[in-house]
DNA sequence: TGGGTGACCATAG
DNA sequence: ACTATGGCCACCC
């Protein structure tokens, strides 16, 4: 239907979906691959995260963790202790470059967003 | 065109 | 606990 620009990014779709984490909360990158797509993977999702930090629209990046609610990324916001720091600011406690209540902060766009 | 890369995940020893 | 390895596949030279 008049899909003048349907063929975004992959990139994109992983920006979108970060941008719904709620404030305070947290999910992975296999959560965020398996809402797009069953035929993508994790390593897709983090890569795109890498370049979240270019996107004009910020990129709560910080809000994904990997699947054991380590912050992986940590080291790729410029500082080692950005990530962190920008958790705890939400709310989120994090020790030892882990977060706290991981699942109970854990937010799945399957399950909030809705099942596709 | 093809190879290298990556903020993951799972398994094995 | 740890390291090693394979698979995954979109993106950038």
């Amino acid at each position: 239907m008049a899909d003048t620009q349907k063929h975004q990014s992959f990139f994109e779709d992983v920006y979108a979906v970060t941008r719904l984490i709620p404030k305070g909360r947290v999910t992975s990158y296999g959560a965020i691959a398996r809402y797009l797509g069953t035929g993508k993977s994790s390593r897709m999702v983090g890569w795109a995260m890498n370049n979240a930090g270019s996107q004009k629209p910020k990129v709560p990046a910080h809000r994904v963790v990997n699947r054991n609610g380590l912050l992986t990324g940590k080291h790729n916001f410029g500082h080692p202790d950005m990530m962190k720091q920008l958790l705890e600011k939400e709310g989120i406690k994090v020790v030892k470059d882990k977060v706290k209540n991981f699942d109970k902060l854990y937010w799945d766009p399957m399950k909030e967003l809705g099942l596709d």
